[in-house]
DNA sequence: CATTCCCGCCACCGG
DNA sequence: CCGGTGGCGGGAATG
């Protein structure tokens, strides 16, 4: 059962006489060389810093163990056959495979150096069976990491893309409610499983409503898809198709912790309902820990484990770069997916197909419809391609070729979509979207225009279209990960939670997987323990999270929640602007800017809210970008002003914008100044599609509002989390999205709820169960949430 | 016993 | 038809 006993001989009689105790004569000393691989300076890095988690660093060791092993020698065999072999199961684990794996490639390969990956070598000098290759690689290609160029061969592209998944996988998560239907099953599970009626019917209303989403297909990326339609081949992505969802989870979820039960129920029939499939489920577990493996190599997550009443559960948290949800690539993925929810928008729909599908470079707003949002994509995909191509892998590049199988599958698919699911509504929509799609003339021949392979062009001045995604182009390709580092991820999506409208407050502690019921004000605390912190960047929150404790413990869990985690971002956010404002003296000036932002996830918001509100027949919504304020708000707009006020690029970026309002506005109407400046920034931005643009007014009004808002933030200078401050936050948030309300048909008196709810203090005394009243008078979501309890919930790292 | 997840059979698929 | 892929689930390690 020896691993390998190939050459051991004369080394391992020296070595057996001390097994492990220490490196004398041989070279396997326990340091860190990897011997047969190319050890790149990030990989090293990474070792550090894996190194420093006690989980990781046994599992380092091992793998040097494994590695030193595999080298020359193996210390047992003769002297230590008494235990020493270390067969043991870990040896062979996949996260370490993956480990190796990882290490033999650069995280961030160059443009000249793009490597290829030989699956015969690796599975030979892993020594590993190919199976296991195919698990790692298949979740690597989820994440764009990797590419399929033919049997036995991908292309490493290291985590340059990383970032743009990232981004397009929040959208789509965020097209799918994940959000809600997490909500829903922590529900159903929380009533246990008595009285089996009685609400059911609200459930399977909204899970109806919300969950139709039908498979949703591959997420495609930047220049990265797949190969040929033939190897993508409609079958053969469950694996992938699973470690996208699953990472879209994370994204999507408010603490970024997803426990395992509720992912696999998710990423089971998400349309089916409830069928308690043991074995499927069961199956469905086991593929999400080869997942999780892979994923905890890359170090998006780690494995924690959240407490709940009945016991500790399984769970991962994301432990990898926040997304930011504009700024360069944002665009195609964040604007092309938008829109409309699926099923309710029967009307607009079509209308929106036609109208946006070209105005701005294709990447309008559609449906989510997969299907619809996959052929955007892939068109965009294409164009960007072209663009980026300077850099990227040449390969490829007629146009032709790619074109060809992308559309076809993409038709394929349509039917399937269109699923009996919901009501004939759902199904008449989409319909009309597809016929939208396809019989468009234009759409089709839509990639073609970009044709024309050009190199990377300036930043400034292309329209937000482009500057996207194209490494080449983008100014900070790491982008992602020095954002990281000023704020954690967790923390970013916090701010979301306390946006207006939406999610209520108690939210943010639901969508942790536990959450312990205790109406009453029991105490709960949710103990996060980092077994090891790691890297200095999640640093703060600890601290922060010792002073809270000692603060009332009558309050909910979700009102501690939200408060720490309020307090964190404003932390962040405080000291973001400091350092702003030293360096740009003028961060006042811009602030406004941030309302760019809330665009875009307006938008999503309001397709969630357009399915609930089906009934209510708000989706009226001329521009599916705007829709009412309420609902999108909140994702995004957090993380957009960070992105904003911390991003170089975008604070660079306003000053000029608004001295100079660039042309840039394809908009033929003219506009105030200011309007075309925001409206250039959108779009550069790519938060808002090149077509549409944002009614001036509001937005002035607005501004000094916000900026003022923001002045009272720096004054206080203070860390302490004062609700104060984080109403201020909210404040921001709020107004910016009020603004963004555009010439929308809207209710006059709907600005006038969604103040109201913005000026509330988030962490309130009864902020949880006020926020589902919720402005409009709308309150589909809240349902769900309020429904919740409130329960002890604990966070263990492993 | 529960959690984790390795192993590898065997159906598919594309060439 | 062949060999690469990769669902899938038993059941062994581990906790």
């Amino acid at each position: 059962k020896t691993p390998l006993k190939q050459a051991a001989t004369s080394q391992v009689v020296l070595t057996e006489r001390q097994p492990d105790c220490q490196p004398l004569t041989t070279p396997p000393k326990p340091k860190e060389t990897s011997p047969a691989e190319p050890w790149t300076p990030t990989s090293n890095l990474k070792m550090l810093i894996s190194a420093a988690s006690p989980e990781i660093r046994s599992r380092e060791q091992k793998k040097q163990l494994s590695n030193s092993s595999t080298e020359v020698l193996q210390e047992h065999l003769l002297g230590d056959e008494y235990e020493k072999s270390q067969p043991s199961r870990k040896e062979k684990s996949l996260g370490l495979l993956c480990h190796k794996f990882l290490a033999r490639y650069p995280d961030y390969p160059s443009a000249a150096q793009k490597s290829y990956i030989c699956l015969d070598e690796v599975t030979e000098e892993l020594h590993v069976e190919r199976r296991r290759i195919y698990d790692i690689v298949n979740v690597l290609e989820s994440l764009h990491m990797v590419s399929r160029l033919a049997r036995n061969r991908y292309v490493w592209h290291g985590r340059h893309n990383l970032p743009q998944t990232l981004q397009a996988l929040k959208k789509v998560g965020e097209e799918n409610k994940y959000i809600q239907q997490i909500q829903m099953i922590k529900k159903r599970e929380y009533e246990h499983e008595f009285d089996p009626d009685g609400e059911r019917n609200e459930e399977t209303a909204s899970s109806l409503g919300s969950s139709e989403q039908s498979e949703m297909s591959f997420v495609e990326l930047p220049g990265v898809e797949f190969r040929a339609a033939s190897v993508n081949g409609r079958k053969y992505k469950s694996l992938r198709v699973m470690s996208q969802k699953f990472v879209m989870l994370f994204l999507v979820s408010t603490p970024q912790i997803v426990s395992l039960e509720v992912a696999a129920k998710i990423l089971i029939g998400e349309d089916q309902l409830e069928d308690l499939d043991k074995s499927k489920f069961k199956t469905k577990i086991r593929r999400l820990y080869d997942i999780a493996n892979v994923l905890s190599s890359l170090k998006l997550i780690k494995k924690v484990h959240v407490t709940e009443e009945r016991g500790r559960k399984p769970a991962f948290k994301w432990t990898g770069p926040e997304v930011l949800p504009n700024i360069q690539d944002t665009k195609l993925e964040a604007t092309s997916i938008t829109c409309s929810p699926p099923v309710s928008e029967s009307v607009p729909s079509k209308e929106h197909c036609s109208k946006n599908l070209f105005p701005s470079k294709g990447k309008q707003n559609f449906t989510r419809h997969l299907s619809l949002i996959k052929l955007v994509k892939s068109i965009e995909n294409d164009r960007r391609k072209i663009q980026s191509a300077p850099t990227s892998p040449v390969k490829m590049s007629t146009s032709t070729y790619q074109n060809l199988p992308v559309f076809p599958s993409t038709i394929t698919q349509l039917p399937a979509i269109a699923k009996p699911q919901l009501e004939g509504q759902s199904k008449t929509a989409e319909e009309m979207q597809m016929k939208c799609v396809l019989s468009s003339p234009e759409a089709v021949p839509k990639p073609e225009p970009p044709q024309q392979p050009t190199p990377s062009q300036p930043l400034g001045v292309c329209p937000a279209s482009h500057s996207s995604v194209s490494p080449v182009i983008l100014p900070h390709p790491h982008s992602g990960m020095s954002y990281a580092i000023y704020l954690h991820p967790s923390q970013a999506h916090t701010v979301t939670t306390y946006s207006p409208g939406f999610m209520l407050q108690p939210l943010p502690c639901a969508n942790v997987t536990g959450i312990k019921s205790n109406n009453s004000k029991v105490l709960n605390k949710i103990t996060t323990e980092e077994g090891d912190n790691q890297i200095a960047t999640a640093e703060s929150t600890k601290p922060l999270a010792a002073e809270e404790r000692p603060e009332i413990k009558s309050e909910t869990s979700s009102q501690r929640c939200l408060k720490r985690s309020q307090a964190l971002q404003e932390n962040n956010l405080i000291k973001r602007h400091r350092g702003d404002e030293e360096s740009l003296g003028t961060s006042l000036t811009f602030f406004p800017s941030g309302y760019l932002i809330p665009l875009t996830h307006c938008t999503h918001g309001t397709k969630a809210d357009c399915s609930n509100k089906e009934k209510a027949g708000m989706c009226s919504l001329q521009h599916p970008t705007y829709s009412s304020p309420i609902t999108g708000v909140i994702p995004m707009t957090a993380s957009e002003l960070k992105n904003i006020m911390l991003s170089p690029n975008s604070i660079a970026a306003a000053p000029v914008l608004s001295n100079s309002c660039l042309n840039s506005n394809n908009a033929s109407s003219a506009q105030n100044p200011s309007s075309s400046a925001l409206n250039f920034m959108l779009q550069h931005i790519g938060l808002l599609p090149a077509g549409v643009q944002v009614p001036a007014n509001p937005v002035l009004q607005h501004v000094p509002v916000s900026s003022q808002a923001e002045n009272t933030s720096h004054s206080s200078g203070n860390m302490n989390v004062q609700e104060g401050k984080v109403s201020t936050n909210i404040l921001h948030l709020g107004l910016v999205t009020f603004s963004l309300q555009p010439s929308a048909p809207k209710e006059p008196q709907e600005p006038q709820a969604v103040t109201e709810s913005f000026f509330r203090t988030p962490g309130g005394p009864n902020s949880g169960s006020s926020l589902s009243t919720n402005s409009d008078g709308t309150e589909r979501i809240s349902q769900g949430t309020l429904y919740i309890p409130q329960r002890k919930l604990e966070v263990l790292e492993d």
